[in-house]
DNA sequence: AGATTGATCTCGGAG
DNA sequence: CTCCGAGGTCAATCT
């Protein structure tokens, strides 16, 4: 990892065109070959970046002293430094990784520990049920044994309306499954997905994850 | 702008939990309070972060020297200091900010200015037409006047049909504008999407930025 | 390698 | 403020 502060204008032309004019900042430079140009502010987004793997190459002329970075997609990010404020260097090793918990998956897990969660009486029939255009993320029966399609998001946008939608036009398909009936399942549903979720005949149901976990712990707690 | 090279444990609880082991890490400490702890590779995303605005606290007890960085969303950041091999603070002041070109907006306006690129004889009503669920990108009539509705994106995928789709269902609606036909227009646009497009009846074209941009010059030279 | 999808997405704009 | 769409999205997962 080096660090180098310094007075810098810098190009990017690629993918689209931007240009930052001269200012101070950081400029990051990682051990696989990273660049990444931070401002003073603004989330941990960098201004501009260039991910590995890329070539950097040091040139100094009449326009001054310039790092031009370039991979083989013909992206170039070019650097032209004015003044160095500050240049510090560290070799940091290996990282061990990150570690989360909380994400979809987990939800999806907890869902299918506890279908009643979602609905009084629901049965999994499975985790993950293959469709031509991808798997559903829980099948599951009711009461009166109709199949119950689910798609589980964190949060509840409108495109995951939509994904519901076609699995279930696909499901439909399988005449041996019996008419389809669509459940919507997040931590919390943006009101335009619950109308479209209406308009199209699901129903939709907003679950708490730590009730969730506090269930599954409970359960586990009766063995 | 303080960066902090150290080795350290972090802990994130909020709208996930995640944990990082002990490991030499750059923490970033920005001066609108963002906090984020970069690894010496991996893209320019850090492995955790904080935004403004926030509160960090320092804490010396028998755990060890911590920093407690916490938001009024009940996240907390927790970074255990284990040793700290390098320490530099620098004033940036505020950035000018990026200008960028060639992102979907330009891609919009080329369009609008010569929509025949798209299809022969298409004259634009206007751009950004509004209806109660959004604005159509470019609303057009064509050769024998019907109304079509034109969705414009950088890469074309299955989601902007969808959205197509919905603001066609919308303008239908209003029967002032009669049967209304729908364009899908991008650089690129992936085979299922296509497939989508037609099967709700929509056509696609595929345009190229540069050729877009060299026709819009060309026709500044003529006056 | 390409396609699909989630993300502590981030970021900006409009209502 | 919230909601919505775009992103040089990134990054993981699978086919």
């Amino acid at each position: 990892m080096r660090l180098v502060i310094a007075r810098c204008s810098v190009d990017y032309a690629g993918r689209l065109d931007a240009h930052l004019p001269e200012a101070n900042r950081l400029i990051m430079l990682k051990a696989d070959g990273c660049v990444a140009i931070h401002a003073d502010g603004g989330a941990y987004k960098p201004l501009n970046w260039m991910n590995a793997p890329n070539t950097i190459v040091e040139i100094d002329d009449d326009d001054g002293h310039r790092w031009v970075v370039s991979n083989h997609k013909k992206e170039t990010l070019t650097i032209t430094l004015h003044e160095v404020l500050s240049d510090v260097s560290e070799e940091l090793g290996d990282d061990p990784g990150l570690q989360k918990d909380g994400v979809e998956a987990h939800l999806q897990e907890l869902l299918a520990a506890s279908p009643t969660s979602i609905e009084e009486g629901l049965k999994l029939v499975r985790r993950e049920y293959p469709t031509a255009i991808g798997p559903v993320d829980l099948l599951c029966r009711d009461e009166s044994d109709q199949v119950v399609a689910i798609e589980v998001k964190r949060r509840g946008e409108i495109d995951g309306v939509e994904q519901l939608a076609r699995y279930i036009e696909r499901l439909q398909l399988d005449s041996s499954l019996g008419e389809v009936r669509g459940v919507y399942v997040a931590q919390s549903i943006k009101p335009q997905a619950k109308v479209l979720a209406e308009s199209r005949g699901f129903t939709w149901v907003e679950v708490d994850y730590d009730e969730l976990r506090g269930m599954k712990s409970d359960e586990l707690k009766l063995f």
